[in-house]
DNA sequence: TATGAATGAGGGTTCATTCAT
DNA sequence: AATGAATGAACCCTCATTCAT
């Protein structure tokens, strides 16, 4: 599936062959059908596997913060480093959107990865209002905004061979902490700053 | 190329085949040969003909308007009213990018597209900063927010069957109202405002 | 189909490839599927083909003739002189019923075979009857029994590699004639004889 | 081999997998191949031991009557008792003469099977003649007649999906009594019958 | 300009068979 | 004796493309 995931990113479904990606895993085409039913099993599979994995990674990124500023930075930060994978997971949702045949857990699992994404940043957003560092903008709108967006970069990245990924993101960030009415300070200094003003 | 367009823009290229093409064309197979090298020629065309189409539109709306809060307010209605052929031109790029063996004519009218699609906003930006109507903002900057965001709904659309590009429209307009320091009053209203204060 | 009723009948469904099928024919195996729409499909038509011919031999043995013996007796001579195509189509008959899933209208066209067999028989039987020139049989019994038999001398002729299917027929031919209670002379020779007791 | 003959008699052997059979046993694939030395292997092994069981029954039905009545009429009950695994047979040994490389003993096997058939009638026709209970019939040939119209009775139920081979199987019986002059009547009381007149 | 027929190349898929354990 | 994993060869079928007309 990772083998899959690169060629099927890279390429479009219908000019990755089974046989591409079976020499690219250097294993036999049939062994492929051991383990998959089709070519749209795998393809299925590959992109449940990837979006599980941003999951599971949306998920660590929670853990990690219970302050929404370093949360959200981080949040950031994350797509910059793994813009990678981001950017094969939503060429590959968008490929799978065109031709492919509905597949209900499908379906399911692209809803979930959204319905999270926006679900961590409107809390984030949520909590930041809250405690008075943010505007009063609306969570959920907010989310959206940015994660749409991001998909606006990724979607870029792809039509332009040249694209900086990485300035474009953070042209987001500082508009996005602009948005939110927060100086767009680094995550750290800021918490700092904070904390100094808790003191008080 | 009208049919192709069409095709190519709910399927993939390598699901549409030239038959679909001929027989929702009404025409015979090797027709299509006649007027095209090939399958890939055929694409190129249609892209660079959807390229024009797109061009041509925002001549047209260069044309119409002088007022800098008409010409941006006129690219928002603009691309509501004509989010489905955006919406295709978007997703043959998509397509294009991935797979298709690069054509330096079509790479081109990509980028012009592109690059006209900035100026045109950025242009009016810069004029509507000159006239002291929007913030000090800088214009190629926040006419590559707008036109990125809107590739970002344009995917979204693809991916959520469900999606309300008219919504997402319209909160990407006023945001970006927001964002110009200008309220976001109906465009003819503010038009009249404006005279009235030059007027004085 | 000529060629596909060839290979079919000496070899089963699953042993014969298309590109056999295709050499034969001295085409390539893709226009196989411009006439066709799959293997199945050219098996299908192949076999509904096969019946179509055998029942117009079966049309004109019934316009040939009149007289009741004369019919039973071309029916017999009929087997020996086409005893290559009716088993052919024997064959594949019996591959039909294995494996290849029921098509309505090979169902049908394979009963309408066997009725209209069926019908030839115990029509001139029924009429031998009673004209007074054979025993008082049950002509469908009597027909069905003929019939029947046929099949068996085609399924030995398949299983033993040197079955005399002329000699088989001979002997079911007598026997018949036995059956039906008139001397198994020649046909000609027999219509003589029945015109002078005619006279009389 | 029980379930390999299961699964070759209602389906072509090509369309019958080792993967069929191996599930169908409820053991691993792998394990067919150390039993037997290939799919053809199987099926020469399933069709040699499917012919035993039938000589084997013939052996049995031969050493349980010293009368021919009796023979002949356990000999038509016996085939009305065991239909489905002489239809296997018959159905086995048919898709082994097309397309399958002969296989000598194979091949010795099934003329074994025949021969025996013919001899077992043959054998009890002559001594019924000899007895004078029978016509003086040619008792190969009569054989032979009962033995073809047989396989055509099986052909009838494969290639018709509601074939009664019940009823045509007492038709034969019939027929086959009145050929050989004898009543048709029950087996046993025409036991009977006869010893009352050897009593005399 | 337009078409029906024909083809070569290749792709997805299956399957008998083998291998390592 | 038994299995999961792996493979090579082939098969059906599709499709872009061309040819003859």
């Amino acid at each position: 599936m990772g083998v899959a995931l690169e060629l099927f990113s890279i390429r479009d479904f219908g000019s990755v062959t089974i046989k591409d990606i079976a020499s690219a895993a250097g294993v036999n085409t049939a062994l492929i059908y051991y383990y998959f039913d089709s070519k749209e099993g795998l393809f299925g599979a590959t992109l449940e596997n990837a979006v599980a994995q941003a999951l599971d990674n949306y998920r660590r990124l929670k853990e990690r913060h219970s302050d929404p500023v370093d949360l959200i930075a981080d949040w950031f930060d994350n797509h910059v480093q793994l813009s990678r994978p981001i950017r094969q997971l939503v060429k590959i949702m968008l490929d799978y959107s065109s031709t492919r045949t509905q597949i209900d857990v499908v379906d399911d699992v692209i809803k979930r990865f959204y319905d999270e994404e926006v679900e961590i940043l409107a809390g984030s957003i949520r909590r930041g209002v809250q405690l008075g560092i943010f505007r009063e903008v609306h969570p959920e709108r907010a989310a959206h905004l940015a994660s749409t967006h991001l998909d606006g970069i990724m979607v870029r990245s792809f039509i332009h061979r040249d694209y900086d990924i990485g300035a474009a993101l953070a042209e987001l960030k500082s508009l996005f902490w602009e948005y939110l009415g927060h100086a767009a300070v680094p995550a750290e200094m800021n918490r700092n700053l904070r904390r100094l003003q808790d003191v008080r």
